[in-house]
DNA sequence: GGGGTTCAAGTTTTT
DNA sequence: CTTGAACCCC
């Protein structure tokens, strides 16, 4: 408490009522959260498990798990819950989820599992689909983040192809309910549904929450800020702390807005600005400052540091794509030398996931580790969620999207044909496909042979079900996959071995998770290991040690992230700022994505551009990024154009310099 | 019912 | 260059 500075000991201090931080990047705002509930706790201003810290990302809850536990020493396991908005609403929901018509074992919906019904919708209704449904279930989505429902939607839909959107919003609606599942979404707006509804369990709610901290508030959609209302009541204790020119998330529905809208709705609100910047170099700093300047902005701030000015900007101009990712390994190597610098110092940061391949290719080849985040997750791969659609199934009967993926996976001679028909029965029968496949009825509309197939598999799952309910879940759903032959089926799939093997170790460690879990939490039923398991990320799975690895990821992946030496990639039209990006209100945010990819550099910054890219085999000319011209141009060294050398050359230039950086270091 | 082939289209960010 | 969907044949 005593390094924090003035303000940010106000913010601490101040425990009654509402209060906004304003928190400038690199202000120690995290600082300021996990201070404020040790000095809760410590205080005895509150009990623990009555405070609650909501992030946005998992990676962000974790963090600050790890910085409460080591600044609090708390002994006891029921400490503050510090969770994501949506761990918060599956939380509500595992206790209330009755109150809203769902029944036990609930699944939860991923964004594959919503679009995957929304294409069926769209199929159902005949209607063509070049990208349609990806642009229903976006809808969908933004309604279901402003608390629209399916009506108000139809109502207010401006074009034809919005009130198609509409219809389908509300078949979706009823089709999940009738598979008694939840999609993200839902998770933040069931909850407030119910609050809003039901007074007896808002009072419960509120009465259990005495203090509630969100982080990243400017990030907030519509639906999230409701639940915090209603969650904190009428004599409120919170503090939010924001950013605006760190709000990147506009595209899926948060409202940077609510930042204004706290003061109307609480005008007692207590504001307090953090403009001491302890991360970056002044010149980093400054052109921040400077870029953000072209910005609109609500609320005026001053970021300032007290470090030196620190190295000048670098922009690199590179030939392509190879290129500019050969320089900056080459660069990685020559500054860890110099420096005697971790792998871990370094970031390389990206507007977009497919930008990251040459600079994967060119780490490896040079042996350097790194840790790439984001891009594909380990619950998106193929066998995890065949795996978790058979745990579905078996929690939660009605789950027909765990059903049909899995039905003849692997292979039960169960085709598109049979599929068709059950649907149509079920349809009939109002039932679930697993239900309808049990039901003797089923015989009259199908193969004899089909039917009992499907009779086959309906029993053998429900059998499962049986056993989990009175066993040990995590072993008896182990079983059944084995049984299934699940293993056999991914070594005939896969292309070789070695990736039926890797394939067969995620299934492993997904089951070893879910026993770790099943120990922590022993009440859990399967139906609350899979929901919770649903929510997460990627994880530290790969938790080898970040300090000891180069840093690959998407500039929305480094909020909230610092590193000494930063590489801004791409820096192009069409890139920085995205080609959809190009105006208004998409415009701005593009140019906060920049200012958060600068203000992650602690010492030194390098953004560099390419001046040709591959794109679907052609290669387009490349132009700088306007983002460029809007930085200080005294703290910015560019380099000297080249522009006479080839890009081959180049390349061979860049690999005689490595390889002779590597002599030198010894290695490789 | 299953498997293979061909053809086309499309690259933003995430709970 | 990769992935996905339609199509055709066994």
């Amino acid at each position: 408490m005593s390094q924090l500075n003035t303000e940010q000991r106000a913010a601490v201090t101040q425990i009654s009522g509402p209060m906004l931080v304003l928190a400038g990047a690199g202000s120690g705002k995290t600082r300021v959260i996990t201070e404020k509930i040790a000095y809760l706790i410590r205080g005895r201003h509150f009990r623990p498990t009555q405070i609650s810290a909501v992030t946005f990302t998992n990676k962000a809850a974790r963090e600050m798990r790890a910085r409460v536990a080591a600044l609090g020493n708390e002994q006891t396991g029921d400490g503050p819950f510090i969770s994501t908005f949506h761990q918060l609403g599956l939380r509500i929901l595992r206790t209330e989820y009755h109150r809203l018509g769902y029944r036990r074992g609930f699944s939860i919906f991923d964004a594959a599992d919503s679009l995957s019904q929304v294409k069926e919708i769209l199929k159902q209704d005949g209607h063509a689909m070049n990208g349609a449904a990806e642009a229903a279930a976006a809808r969908i989505s933004a309604w279901k983040s402003a608390l629209v429902g399916p009506d108000a939607a139809a109502q207010k839909a401006a074009d034809p192809l919005e009130l198609q959107a509409a219809r389908v919003y509300a078949r979706y609606v009823e089709s999940l309910k009738a598979y008694n599942g939840l999609d993200f979404d839902d998770l933040i707006t069931a909850p407030v549904t119910l609050l809003r509804d039901d007074a007896e369990v808002r009072g419960q709610w509120q009465a259990r929450l005495g203090y509630l901290l969100v982080d990243e508030y400017q990030d907030t959609n519509g639906a999230q800020y409701e639940m915090m209302r209603l969650l904190v009541g009428a004599e409120p204790n919170f503090t939010v702390v924001g950013d605006d020119d760190q709000s990147i998330y506009a595209w899926r529905g948060a409202q940077p807005e609510n930042l204004v809208q706290l003061k109307q709705d609480y005008p007692d609100l207590a504001v307090v600005k953090l403009e001491q910047n302890y991360r970056s170099s002044g010149r980093i700093l400054s052109a921040a400052n400077r870029l953000i300047a072209n910005n609109p902005h609500v609320f005026e701030k001053r970021l300032w540091s007290a470090l030196g000015p620190g190295a000048a900007i670098r922009v690199w101009s590179a030939a392509d794509a190879t290129d500019e990712a050969q320089r900056v390994v080459g660069e990685i190597l020559h500054a860890r030398r110099a420096k005697a610098a971790e792998w871990g110092e370094f970031a390389i940061l990206y507007r977009g996931n497919h930008q990251a391949r040459p600079f994967e290719e060119a780490l490896r080849t040079h042996q350097i580790p790194y840790h790439l985040s984001g891009g594909l997750s380990f619950f998106d791969r193929a066998e995890v969620k065949d795996t978790l659609a058979y745990l579905r199934l078996v929690a939660n009967p009605d789950d027909d999207t765990a059903f049909l993926r899995i039905v003849n996976t692997p292979r039960r001679e169960i085709g598109a044909a049979s599929l068709k028909a059950l649907a149509k029965y079920a349809g009939k029968r109002q039932s679930s496909l697993l239900t309808a496949s049990l039901e003797l009825g089923l015989a009259s509309h199908l193969a004899e042979r089909s039917a009992r197939r499907l009779h086959k598999f309906a029993r053998w799952i429900v059998e499962t079900a049986d056993l989990a309910e009175r066993g040990d879940p995590v072993k008896v759903t182990r079983e059944l996959v084995e049984a299934a032959g699940y293993r056999g089926w991914l070594e005939e799939n896969a292309r070789d071995p070695a990736a039926a093997e890797r394939c067969w170790d995620n299934v492993c460690e997904l089951f070893s998770w879910l026993s770790r879990m099943a120990r922590n939490r022993p009440d859990a039923t399967l139906g609350d290991l899979i929901a919770q398991l649903s929510i997460l990320d990627n994880v530290d799975r790969d938790d080898e040690d970040r300090s000891k690895m180069v840093s690959l990821m998407t500039l929305h992946a480094a909020k909230g992230l610092e590193f000494d030496q930063v590489f801004l990639v791409g820096m192009e039209e069409n890139l920085l700022p995205h080609h959809a990006c190009q105006e208004g209100a998409a415009l701005d945010e593009e140019r906060r994505l920049a200012y958060v990819g600068i203000t992650r550099a602690r010492r030194r910054l390098t953004v560099t551009h390419a001046r040709s890219r591959k794109r679907f085999g052609e290669t387009l000319d490349c132009v700088p990024s306007r983002f460029l011209e809007e930085l200080p141009q005294d703290e910015v060294e560019w380099e000297k154009r080249d522009g006479n050398v080839s890009a081959d050359e180049r390349r061979q230039r860049g690999r005689a310099a490595i390889a002779d950086l590597r002599s030198l270091l010894g290695e490789g």
